[in-house]
RNA sequence: GGAGGGGUGGCCGAGUGGUUUAAGGCGGCGGUCUUGAAAACCGCUGUAGGGUUUUCCCCUACCGGGGGUUCGAAUCCCUCCUCCUCCGCCA
């Protein structure tokens, strides 16, 4: 959520900064209904004001047995102004709920430091690293490699759930565990907390960090009692801190959770249906930061290092691309990519993406620090990332790591995790 | 699922319709005293919005969320959420 009153001493500014991102929105609407908004708190206020007085004076006379009929003006007076505040605010009420729905639909202003450019094929490759490994046989994808070890069973899958859903079995099972286990434990090391949340959240936990309400459709619903599952961990370990004021000498906080991640990928009918690339349940570690405004960029960095440090050990090939305006999600304000090589496809895929929300999630989800020794409280900045998707990582070491003979060996630094060192 | 008890500022905790402008305490900040510190004593203390305009002041809202009664609600009513205790059921 942007700051109303920055778009009301900026709305320039902003319209410019949202076109970049292909949005184009009417300001002039805008200010008009918040102007009348103002002029109508004004009012109110004004008039609760008189209430207040009024009312404390009718408890002055009755204490002190004055004139009765005084007293019963008084009151019938304020009966009447009474009614006109309620007239009033429901008419607030109603003016306030389309200036919030203005402010919800408009994401984030990027930073300058963002690419300009329309959509994904204008996104800025920043570093590569790694070689992408060569075969002297034809490399196969990994829904047939894993089909060939007996490590990932689509068919089953589809018949108790559906499609986009996948058995992991064996060895299989084995591996996404092993590097659910490798990637906690790597980054605990580092100084992240680890959290295991909530996997269903409520409503305003979806809001405060950007989900709702522009994209329920995106999103798993139950009814009775009413909660959303979680598209990422993202949602509940942010507002873990969610309506709070911290204290400077909480942060930075940094938090890794392991969580089951589910999306309906409603609008992606017919991209990636084969192999785990795209399921409707996957599993993910996520990084998750809570920062002061003047050090979220330079925690951007070392939010994105951290998860490529994940790739250096498992010895995957992987590229780094900056977001370009259009690309950019609609909470973020920057975010790296980071893409792994897949020689089943023959390209990079994203497997990461490490996001600075800046003060936009902050404000949506009330999220403050009192610095020392000054009046008033400032939003933190919230970052996340990646860290990482495990069932892309589980299908980059199946699709570098395969032989010619069908085996797949285990990256070295996950021999201790799987207690063997070929997948067969 | 049944019965009962709670939710008040950074924390503890009083407050059952009107000088409550949320008592009191703890913590924190500043000061006096002191060689220094502690103790003691004195003063200050939240958030958001609006106005005024320069940091002086004024107004409004906020006592778990929402709604209602009333001239007036932390206080009364309805409803939801949540925590605790006991019973039942349960991985």
């Amino acid at each position: 959520m942007l700051d109303i009153k920055f778009i009301r001493a900026n709305p320039d500014k902003v319209k410019e900064a949202l076109e970049k991102r292909g949005y184009k929105i009417d300001f002039e609407e805008f200010l008009s209904i918040e102007e009348k908004r103002l002029e109508l708190l004004r009012d109110i206020e004004q008039k609760r004001a008189l209430r207040n007085s009024v009312s404390q004076e009718i408890a002055f006379l009755k204490k002190s047995k004055d004139d009765s009929s005084n007293i019963d003006k008084l009151i019938s007076e304020m009966r009447n102004l009474g009614d006109q505040i309620a007239s009033l605010e429901q008419k607030l009420r109603e003016i306030e709920e389309r200036v919030q729905n203005f402010i919800f639909f408009l994401p984030n202003i990027p930073h300058p430091t963002v690419p300009v450019g329309k959509d994904e094929n204008e996104n800025v490759e920043i570093r590569r690293w790694g070689e992408p490994p060569k075969f002297d046989f034809e490399p196969m994808n990994h829904w047939d490699i894993g089909e060939i070890l007996g490590i990932i069973d689509f068919e089953r899958a589809g018949k108790i759930a559906g499609s986009r859903f996948a058995i992991m079995k064996g060895l299989g099972a084995r591996l996404e565990r092993a590097l659910i286990n490798f990637m906690l434990d790597l980054h605990t090391k580092k100084g992240y907390i680890e959290v295991f949340p909530p996997l269903l959240v409520n409503k305003n936990s979806m809001i405060g960090t950007g989900q709702l309400p522009k994209f329920e459709e995106d999103l798993f619903k139950v009814a009775d009692p009413e909660f959303y599952l979680i598209p990422t961990a993202e949602v509940p370990v942010t507002n873990i801190h969610r309506d709070e004021i911290l204290s400077e000498d909480d942060l930075p906080i940094y938090y890794v959770s392991y969580t089951p991640c589910f999306r309906k990928e409603a609008g992606s009918y017919g991209k990636d249906v084969r192999g785990i690339i795209r399921q409707h349940q996957f599993n993910k570690v996520e990084l998750v930061k809570f920062v002061k405004p003047e050090d979220s960029y330079e925690e951007l960095e070392s939010l994105t290092q951290d998860a490529e440090e994940v790739l250096k050990l498992l010895k995957l090939p992987y590229r780094v691309v900056s977001l370009c305006t259009g690309d950019l999600g609609f909470a973020s304000a920057k975010t790296y990519d980071i893409e792994v090589w897949l020689p089943g496809q023959g390209r990079y895929r994203e497997i990461s993406s490490c996001s600075n929300f800046e003060d936009f999630q902050a404000r949506r989800a009330n999220i403050r620090f009192r610095r020392k020794n000054k009046k008033g409280t400032e939003f933190v900045h919230t970052l996340n990332g990646s860290g990482l998707a495990i069932g892309r990582t589980l299908v980059a070491i199946l699709e570098n790591y395969q032989q010619k003979d069908g085996s797949v060996l285990v990256p070295e630094v996950l021999i201790p995790y799987m207690g063997l060192d070929i997948i067969r």
